[in-house]
DNA sequence: AAAGTTTGCAACCGCCAGCCG
DNA sequence: TCGGCTGGCGGTTGCAAACTT
């Protein structure tokens, strides 16, 4: 059924091992029915994916299907500036622990991060030849003046949104250094939230039709966040500026969005 | 226009830890 | 205690598209 549409493709891509698992790019229909079988079922027990969904995928390849791309948490589009500090304060905080880093940005995958870095830091570290350099500059150039236009046309939300990123570039610094002054005995603070983060449940909970249709932030609304009873002013304004970090028209503007932060945030190590 | 190179990203692999019988 | 199963994680691969020469 698949072949075709997979056909061409070396290193098994599309074709039916010895098994009959399937492997290689998926379908819309393998998409649709995985998403039908998480919407009955839940997440979790991948490995009956193939007998209760009819699908020819093991369960490792169904699962990161479901959390690289189907899940309706995921937020699509670019990394944002704000978000890119965020990826380069923790990668330089934690390293390569890129499920870590993830937790902290919603909507965004590990995976995502991880190629994100790889393309876009990795290859800074090596020094360029003069005719990569030279075409670098160009593409920079060319990016910087389709940007311009785009700016053009938008410019009073862009306005906008600039103003906020001034902002919160510096806040993230802030709440990098309010980390660090307080990773020890904040972390012991806050066992909800450790509890939390080590269940895969509380950080992405998306698991009934409900989740679905609210998105990311369904635990929020339901109080299933920690929120420091002892939050001092200082704190409140740190929090302030970092839930806006984003998502400045959606759910971030929330007082439960800031709630949330304060779980995303916190390494869990 | 064609060939070569770079970029972006989906998907796979192997390893490891936790759970359970 | 042990071994199998399952899921999570980081590293890697390879394709397609974009871009340059």
């Amino acid at each position: 059924m698949y072949l075709g549409v997979m056909a061409g493709h070396q290193m098994g891509w599309g074709i039916i091992e010895e098994e009959g698992w399937r492997k290689g790019p998926w379908t819309a229909e393998e998409d649709r029915l995985l998403i039908e079988y998480v919407r009955v079922h839940g997440e979790g027990r991948w490995n009956s994916v193939a007998r209760l969904a009819g699908l020819k995928r093991n369960g490792k390849s169904c699962r990161l299907r479901w959390v690289n791309y189907l899940r309706p948490d995921l937020k699509r589009g670019q990394i944002t500036p704000n978000e890119e500090s965020i990826i380069v304060e923790l990668h330089a905080r934690w390293g390569n622990r890129w499920s870590t880093i993830a937790r902290s940005l919603p909507g965004r995958t590990d995976n995502e991060i991880k190629n994100y870095w790889r393309t876009h830091f990795k290859k800074k570290a090596k020094v360029p030849s003069d005719a990569s350099e030279k075409a670098k500059t160009r593409l920079l150039r060319r990016q910087q003046f389709h940007q311009q236009q785009q700016q053009q046309q938008q410019q009073q939300q862009q306005q906008q949104q600039q103003q906020l990123q001034l902002i919160n570039q510096a806040e993230v610094k802030r709440i990098m250094a309010f980390l660090d002054e307080n990773e020890n005995n904040k972390i012991s603070s806050w066992p909800q939230v450790k509890q939390d983060m080590d269940t895969s449940s509380a950080a992405y909970p998306h698991n009934t039709a409900d989740h679905q249709e609210q998105g990311f932030f369904y635990s929020m609304l339901n109080g299933n966040v920690y929120v420091p009873e002892d939050s001092s002013n200082e704190d409140s304004f740190l929090w302030d500026g970092l839930w806006n970090l984003d998502d400045v028209h959606g759910n971030f503007g929330t007082a439960a969005g800031k709630a949330s932060f304060h779980n995303l945030v916190v390494p869990f190590c």
